[in-house]
Parts: structure tokens; sequence; C-alpha cells
DNA sequence: TTGAAAGTTGAACCATGTTTCAACTTATAT
DNA sequence: ATATAAGTTGAAACATGGTTCAACTTTCAA
């Protein structure tokens, strides 16, 4: 994470936070305009391979989205791969920050991880195209992929370990505890973030917190 | 499902027995040598899918490994999405066919949910192949993933709903629940079955399934 | 034995789509 | 003003690999 350089003195976007640090075959635009075109094509990119997924879609088409020439694809991008792996990347960031505000509140941390999983149900709903990106990367690009999943899974063990230093749990905290919660929360948003919006987050993410706190058993 | 039909005298193997009804853009074999050459060629795909995926695979490269021609490839099947829808199917069939004998056995419903999870380890670690094809999938032949999951979460709300029926659970079954338990199930499978073996698969199953049963709260 | 049906073959056809590049335009700093 | 760097362009080179097909071989039933 390095800082935005030099003057950038414009209202500083969301989008524009995020332009930067797209990792290894990805040359850094040196002027606004370079910055423009680069938002642009990162943006037809996500719309592209949302919809059509990594290999129907095509340099051409994303280029033509994004109002550009073919070639100054080039200017931004190695290879297309390249350009996947730095949106999933990037996205990887998007859902972590988007789940982070809403964990601090009220309640233990099983309520805290009901929160998140709310959130990220919200977040699916509204990025189908990042779900999609996300999952499809376990083949495109395994690497971006792993850091995400890995990354995702520390998050919640730290903060279940947190919990249990605390007494909050009644044993022991595993790894595939937190694998556990992480694949319900992922299947969860598929089926009712994704596939299906005839419920509501908030239903979907109480049903399955009330599953974590308690259990299925008598 | 249609009998194997004719003079299908020798052994019944199981793979012969999987050899029946691929679906549409499908053209069965009339002889003997036609089946060998179609087992051959099922195999080779799920090996060579297996390794690469759906894109990186040709279908040059998988009649070589099977020993046969590339021409031979269109006498059964329309197209290589053809080839791996039919995979996906196959495979979708063997999962089942894997987990559903150790469904029946002591204890209530919960504890035969974690022997199907540890049937379903064992059977990832054995066929890490299968657990990729039937995630990639999701991008190249949506209808057959689809069937897929829908198919086992029916099986699994359905097992549920007569567990409470019989007294078993603690509260009322949902929908929500069963796609959290398939996804937890998933998850497990692909961190201990797929990319990493250090724990035992009744480890795991016994872990994730004293959290469906009891939950992690106090 | 023999003719028809089933199966096999691989070169050629074809469509698609990534990447390169040399000429060109725009922006910036002195 | 003007030189230099940054960015743009799209046609063409290049690579890949799915699909077709007409000639050929094998199998099988009568």
């Amino acid at each position: 994470m390095e800082a935005t350089t030099g003057k950038n003195v414009g209202l500083p976007t969301i989008t524009q936070c995020r332009e930067i640090a797209l990792g290894e075959g990805t040359k850094a635009p040196r002027t606004d305009r370079g910055r423009r075109t680069l938002r642009a094509l990162l943006d037809a990119a996500a719309a592209e391979f949302g919809e059509k997924g990594f290999h129907e879609s095509s340099v051409v088409s994303i280029t033509s989205r994004a109002g550009i020439a073919l070639g100054s694809f080039y200017t931004y991008f190695d290879s297309k791969e390249t350009l996947f792996r730095a949106l999933v990347k990037d996205m990887s960031g998007q859902v972590r920050d988007h789940v982070a505000p809403v964990l601090p509140g009220h309640g233990d941390q099983i309520d805290a991880e009901g929160r998140a999983l709310e959130a990220f149900l919200g977040f699916a709903r509204e990025h189908k195209e990042i779900y999609r990106i996300i999952d499809e990367a376990e083949f495109v690009a395994p690497d971006a992929w792993n850091a995400h999943y890995r990354g995702t899974v520390d998050r919640i063990v730290e903060r279940l370990r947190a919990a249990q230093a605390r007494g909050e749990l009644s044993g022991p905290v595993d790894e595939a505890h937190a694998w556990a919660i992480m694949g319900m929360n992922v299947f969860l948003g598929l089926r009712y973030g994704v596939l299906g919006e005839e419920r509501s987050v908030a239903e979907v993410a109480s049903v399955a917190n009330a599953m974590i706190r308690h259990g299925l058993g008598k």
C-alpha cells in the first residue's frame, strides 16, 4: 500500500484510492489522463469479467467498453491475465474493507460475525460481478485466490481466538472452524446474494448466526 | 437412468455402470469397441480437466492422452463443452453414490451428517480432479453445476426435516441451514481434502460436527 | 463370406482473440 | 516556444485450438 503520488489534488474518490498497487505486470500511469484511462479499463474489465467470465471476455471487448483503443491496454497491463489478477486483488480489498467497519459493535464476537455475514450478503447483492470474479480466480489466478481466502480465514481465526480469550466461546478455536464459517458465508452469499434475493439479508444472517451460536442439536 | 443394453455379459464394473446416460449432445456407442473408446475418452478427460481446467485443456490433448485420433472425439461428443457437461453429471453422481451408504447408522441425523462429511472428505482426497471439475462447472456448465448443488441441498433439507420430525433438532429446519452445511463441507473438503492433508478426515469431520451440533457459543 | 453399420483417422478448414509496433497526438517542464 | 516524455491508435502479425470431412478399417449379423 503506497500513498497516492504527487499532484492528486482533486476530491479523492473511493475508486481513486484503489487505483494504486495493482501488482506485478502493471505499469502505473504518470499523468491524470493516464489515471483516467486506467480507471476506465478497470471498471470495464470488472463489468466484462463479471458478465462473461475470464475466458469469454476479450481484450478487444474490454477496451471498446472502456472507450479506448485496443493497443492502449498494453500501456497498463502486460496481459489479460495480469489485469484479472489486479482486479481480484482490488476486489478482495473491497470486500474486506466493506465488512471491517461492522465488526466493532454491541454483543459478543458471534454477534459481530453475524453482522459481518449480513454486510457480506449485502455487498454480494450490490456487486455480483465481484463475487464471480473472485470465484473464478481459483482457476485463473490461484495465487490471488489463495491470498484472498487465506487472508479471510486468518482474520476469522484471529477474531475467534480473541473471543475465546474473553471467555465468549464454549471451547478452543480450531482453524477448521474458520474454514467452516467462511464456507457457510460464501455459499449463503452465492445463494441469497447472487442466485436469488427472495429473502432479506438480515433474515438469512440471523438463521446462520443462530446456527453458529447454538448449533442444530437438541 | 436406463439399463445397460444388450450383450453386456462381462463383470459389470463401477465404471461400466456410469457410462450410460451422459446427456444431450452425446452419442452412445453401439459396440464394445466403441464403449472402450468412450471410457478411455472420459478417463482422459477427467485427468486433463482436473489438471489444467476446462480452458487450458484441449481436445487434441485429451484424445492423445486417450490414445485415439482427434476426429474420433466427435463420434461421441458434439463438442468439448458437451464432454465437460457429461463429466460433471457423471461425477456429481459419483459423489452422491459415495456418500449415500454411510448415512444409515448409529446415532441421530447429526451424527449421520458427520459421517457424510467424513466420507466426502475422503472422496475429495482420492479424487481431487473431481472436486475441481465440479467447481469450474459454475462457469462452464452452470446448468450442471446447479443440478449438482440444488440436488445436494435438497437431500440435506430432506434429511434434516426427517430428523426434526423425529424430534432430534432444537428448532425448525430452514433451507439456509442446508446451504450453510453444504458450504462448510465444500470448503472443508477444499482445505483439508485438496489443498492439504495434514489432518485426518475424522478429526476435521468431528470438529465440524461438534460445531453443527452445539455451536460455538457458551 | 460378405455387405452394411460402426468406428477411426488426421490433415485442413476455420474462427477467435492476444500481442506487437511504428506512426501519431497530447501533456509537461524549462 | 519547444523538446521530451507520456499516452494513443488500430492494422497486422501471430498463435491457438475447435470442428469438419472424405477416405479408410473393423466389427457383426445373416
